[in-house]
DNA sequence: TAGGGTAAGTTTTTT
DNA sequence: ACTTACCCTA
């Protein structure tokens, strides 16, 4: 049997999580020890066992991981048992599906449309203009922020206060919390947390409910006799409540690792996998800790910084691949010093023969990418950055999207608003306010009301070019009937002229954009290729919920992206940037515990994505919003053991507030070590790292500065960085000097 | 209706 | 410092 191949090339623990039975299983998996492996082998020995696939539901965070799980399961079973009738998505992605078969008990129609963050955003700003409230005093991401949150908890309006929202701010956002809902369902929509939440809803009416039509969903409740979740320290209590459900009569099989839990903030519960055991009676925890990705000294680094969180189950990584090379730490001047050592780092290895493909820079926030950027081009080194606009986001894609989900859904409002002068047709603001007036006082939706044209007020010119809009859409919605996908999608740039238009401005950015529109065509005839009988209901939804790029770049690129981003991914060389205090851990979570647990676990996470170098900078002083800054390095540098680390770069043992700078602008390689055999550990010390004094100071002190000499202190101005002494000197009289060019006495 | 001037924002991101 | 979004003008 297939079965026995499989055994045999995994580990003791691996094998007891894919053979255990008959109760709730919690699998701790951490980084680099064969998660998905172990996934997808128990999957396949379930079908091998003769499970029906149907009767299997494996949950995943992203598309990505989804789309790898259901390849490597093809790969051991066949494609044919993957796709039989088998659920494998995210749970966004199972909760559409399953509110597609039974929306009307909670209100939607079976081609509800899904709004994504820029629709969500677009809605909002119309709810708050109806409810007459300022958008600059309250912004509608903020609003949408703390709806999101609350519905990502399963909060309602009424659970606000309860989440430390605070007047006046509470009652604007259950206003427009209550508007933007009412417009939402009006439009036949649902936002990406409405569907976790009508899912729990609509699930919870199938139990309850005598109704026939409740019967069908009921369903649900036997259907699976397997369910598997993926990343189980990602999910946010709606999700555990929709495993809950689905996994009522079924074996649940959770997999995660506490100490990567990175998305509290946005209504991720790490307190889901940490109580999982006390929640499921009999559950057995299986722990997967033997790495078989990085060399010992980086999991040395990874367990010495993540030890100190309080709130973790408790594992530790092992791994056979020797010790390998010592994580370099490495201290430099400023940003730019920094991004030059490490483009020449990458650059020198890159020459060596290393590939590209094989470096990844990570940093904390992307404001910190530009310096690195500048120095990786100004070395010639090709990046790439993950993360950035996702190519669906653009604006002519939208547009696009905007038509072919009026076709699909033609209540929805927004999307109308949306293309109905794209391209230009002379309706203006004006004209679509009063549209909209005429549709609320009828209660029909905007598309009804453009058949209305006379009836809702608007002057005959105006009029004619509606109902020209009108007869445009309803000709459009015939011809497309019974059209391939991207045939739709080509008829309708082509009807509705918004591919002459871009034409005829013939400027440099209307062909990008029409070259993306062409991108987007061909990505459907690709969709099309993979599942043949897809309905553009279907295409579309697989758009609002995934986050595919443009084509990547084709050259051999180094990739450059945040620690948030990096998780589940890994590379031979890892350069961690910016590691000061107040920028990783990040100024905002310094002062609060479980923020700063959560800190810890993203330097955790970004640590073991090095199979075999990592090397970790810090900067003196940096540049970044405006404003220069001078941080102390990073508290879990201090946390690193010595016998892993190897240091570049100056000592910091006289590091105050107040340092002497030499006066000629310094270049990276005179600030740093170049030689890596020289050694600077001796001068290590975790204080150093950890709470480097101020230096007090009192007007009349001693201060020495390298060309005027030794001065007494008159007054300062400006903090960090920017700060400025004032400074009289006995032979040269008042200077005002930059503080970091002074060193006190 | 585009483009300029201004004000305010700037942790992390999926779906 | 730099982006983004909005309002206003030409």
């Amino acid at each position: 049997m297939v079965y026995v191949v499989w055994v045999v090339s995994l580990n003791e623990a691996q094998q007891r999580a894919v053979r255990h039975r008959g109760g709730p299983l919690l699998v701790l998996a951490g980084a680099g020890t064969g998660k998905t492996r172990v996934i997808t082998h128990r999957v396949a020995a379930l079908l091998d066992e003769g499970v029906p696939p149907w009767r299997i539901l494996a949950v995943t965070f992203t598309n990505k991981a989804a789309g790898e799980m259901r390849a490597r399961i093809g790969d051991l079973c066949g494609p044919e048992m993957a796709r039989a009738g088998m659920w494998v998505g995210t749970f966004h992605a199972i909760c559409a599906r399953v509110i597609r078969r039974h929306g009307h008990l909670v209100g939607l129609g079976p081609n509800f449309a899904i709004y994504d963050t820029a629709d969500q955003k677009a809605a909002m700003k119309r709810v708050l203009k109806a409810q007459n409230v300022s958008d600059r005093a309250y912004r509608p991401v903020g609003i949408l922020a703390q709806i999101d949150y609350a519905k990502n908890r399963g909060a309602g309006p009424e659970d606000l206060e309860e989440l430390g929202v605070e007047e006046p701010l509470l009652s604007v956002v259950k206003r427009a919390w209550a508007g933007y809902e009412r417009m939402l369902r009006a439009a036949d929509a649902a936002d990406f947390g409405d569907l976790l939440v009508l899912t729990v809803r609509l699930l919870k009416l199938a139990r309850t409910s005598q109704d026939p039509l409740a019967e069908d969903a009921a369903a649900l409740f036997t259907r699976f006799q397997h369910v598997v979740v993926d990343e189980f320290q990602d999910t946010n209590p709606v999700q555990g409540e929709i495993v809950g459900l689905l996994s009522q009569n079924a074996e649940l099989c959770v997999v995660g690792d506490d100490d990567q839990s990175i998305y509290g903030w946005r209504g991720a519960d790490v307190a889901q996998i940490l109580r999982f055991p006390d929640r499921h009676p009999g559950c057995e925890t299986i722990r997967l800790e033997q790495n078989y990705r990085s060399t010992t000294h980086i999991l040395d680094c990874a367990e010495a910084v993540i030890s100190r969180n309080q709130d973790r189950l408790g594992k530790s990584l092992w791994s056979d691949l020797g010790e390998g090379s010592k994580v370099v730490v490495s201290r430099l001047d400023d940003e730019r010093s920094e991004a030059q050592w490490i483009s020449s780092q990458v650059a020198q290895r890159v020459a060596d023969g290393e590939s590209p493909h094989e470096f990844a820079i990570f940093y904390r926030t992307h404001a910190q990418s530009r310096a690195l950027e500048e120095a990786l081009r100004a070395a010639g080194v090709h990046y790439r950055i993950v993360g950035g606009t996702r190519f669906f986001d653009r604006a002519e894609v939208k547009d696009v999207i905007a038509y072919l989900r009026i076709l699909v859904t033609p209540h929805s409002d927004l999307d109308l608003i949306r293309v109905i002068n794209r391209p230009a047709r002379r309706i203006g603001a004006k004209t679509v306010d009063t549209l909209l007036g005429y549709a609320a006082s009828q209660q029909i939706s905007l598309f009804e009301a453009l058949k209305h044209a006379q009836s809702a007020g608007l002057k005959k010119a105006a009029a004619s070019r509606v109902t020209a809009v009108a007869e445009l859409l309803a000709s459009l919605r015939e011809e497309v009937r019974d059209v391939a996908i991207d045939e739709q999608a080509r008829l309708v740039v082509e009807r509705t002229g918004y591919l002459e238009a871009l034409a005829n401005e013939d400027t440099i950015d209307a062909d990008a954009r029409l070259e993306n529109i062409q991108e987007f065509i061909g990505s459907m005839g690709e969709f099309l290729e993979q599942s043949p009988e897809a309905s553009l209901a279907e295409y579309l939804e697989m758009v609002s919920l995934s986050t595919s790029e443009a084509q990547q770049d084709a050259r051999e690129c180094i990739t450059m992206m945040t620690v948030h981003s990096s998780k589940g991914l890994e590379f031979d060389h890892v350069f961690m940037s910016g590691m000061e205090d107040r920028i990783f851990p990040h100024v905002r979570a310094i002062d609060d515990r479980d923020e700063m647990e959560e800190e810890r676990r993203l330097a955790y996470v970004a640590i073991t994505r090095a199979r075999r170098r990592l090397a970790i900078s810090f900067t003196n002083r940096r540049f970044l919003y405006g404003d220069h800054q001078v941080n102390p390095p990073s508290r879990f540098i201090g946390n690193l053991p010595r016998t892993a680390i190897h240091e570049l770069g100056r000592s910091s043992r006289r590091s105050t507030t107040l340092r002497a700078k030499p006066q000629v602008e310094s270049t990276w390689d005179d600030d740093i070590v170049l030689d890596p055999d020289v050694d600077l550990s001796e001068e290590h010390d975790e204080a150093d790292y950890d709470d480097r004094p101020a230096v007090p100071l009192y007007v009349g002190m001693q201060i020495r500065h390298a060309k005027f000499g030794i001065g007494d202190l008159v007054g300062w101005s400006g903090s960090g960085d920017s700060m400025r002494l004032n400074i009289r000197f006995a032979d040269r009289g008042m200077k005002t000097i930059l503080a970091r060019f002074c060193e006190p006495l």
